[in-house]
DNA sequence: CGTCTATGTTGACATACGTCGAACCAAGTC
DNA sequence: GACTTGGTTCGACGTATGTCAACATAGACG
C-alpha cells in the first residue's frame, strides 16, 4: 500500500517557495561575513527567552496571530513587552497591525522556513 | 476541518530519535518560562556573526571537525575566537578535543537536529 | 631544559542589551 | 470634551557582551 506516498495537501496554505535565500544551511560551507550577519540577525532575535516566548506564543495562537494583551502575561512589564515584540518585528519575524483598539502581531511563515533550513543536517554529507 | 484531520505519517525519514527533547516546535504551544530559557541559550549562541561564522566553519569542515588553525580567520583576534568557541563549547553546540599541537572542535549533531525541530512548522497546528 | 608554536585565560574597556517608570499616543465610551 | 483602556516611546540604570593586549599553559622539537 502506498499510503505513505500520498502528497494529499497537508494544510499548506503559505510556506511557499517564497523562502527568503538568506543562507545555504550551516553545514554546507562557511558562511561568508555577509550571510553571518543576516543570519545571526534572526537568531539573536529569539536569544532571549522573553521573546521567545512571545514568539512562541504568537507562533502558536490561533492562525499565527495574537493580540498583545493576549500574550503579555510573560513576566516582564508592559513596555518590556512592546520593547521585545519590536525588536522581533525589526529582526523580521513578525509583523503587526493595528485593528481597532488592539494590536495583532503574526508571524511571518517564510522566516520560519528559511531559520529550519539553516540548521538542516547536510543530506548529501554524511 | 474535516478532510486535514488524516494524521497521516508525513515523511519523517531521518532524525533519530536521539535528539534531545529540549522543546516542542515554535508554533505547536507557548513556550513555558523554562523551555524559552534552555531554547534561547542556543539561539543566544548562534546570535553573533563571529559565531555563526566559526560553527559554520566547524559544521561544513571535512567530518564535522575542524582544527582551530583551520578556522580562525574571521576577521577577529585569536583570543577573540577562542572566547567564542568556548562559548559555543558552553552552549552545547561543540565539543573540544585536543590532538598533539592541535584542539580540534566538532559539531554537536543532535543538538542541530533538536533546534531543527523548534523551528518547524506545525504541521498539526493551522 | 629551553624555546617555539598553538590555544586558552585574564583584565580592562566600550558598547549593546534588558528592564522599568513615566510620559505619550490611539480608540472607545460616557 | 473628559475619562478609560491598550500599546508604544523615552530616559535612565545596571548588567551582559564583544573585543583586544598581555599573560599563561600545553605539546613538540631540539
Amino acid at each position: 500500500m502506498s499510503n505513505t506516498t500520498k502528497v494529499l495537501p497537508l494544510l499548506e496554505p503559505e510556506v511557499p517557495e517564497t523562502v527568503v535565500p538568506c543562507c545555504p544551511p550551516l553545514t554546507e560551507r562557511p558562511f561568508t561575513a555577509e550571510e553571518a550577519e543576516t543570519a545571526a540577525r534572526m537568531f539573536k532575535a529569539l536569544g532571549d527567552p522573553v521573546r521567545l516566548r512571545l514568539f512562541s506564543a504568537v507562533a502558536s495562537h490561533e492562525g499565527g496571530e495574537a493580540c498583545v494583551c493576549d500574550i503579555s502575561d510573560v513576566g516582564v512589564s508592559q513596555p518590556t513587552v512592546s520593547h521585545h515584540l519590536k525588536k522581533l518585528k525589526d529582526a523580521g519575524l513578525l509583523t503587526s497591525e493595528r485593528r481597532g483598539t488592539w494590536v495583532y502581531y503574526r508571524v511571518e511563515p517564510s522566516v520560519l522556513a528559511a531559520m529550519g533550513k539553516l540548521l538542516t543536517v547536510a543530506p548529501s554529507a554524511a
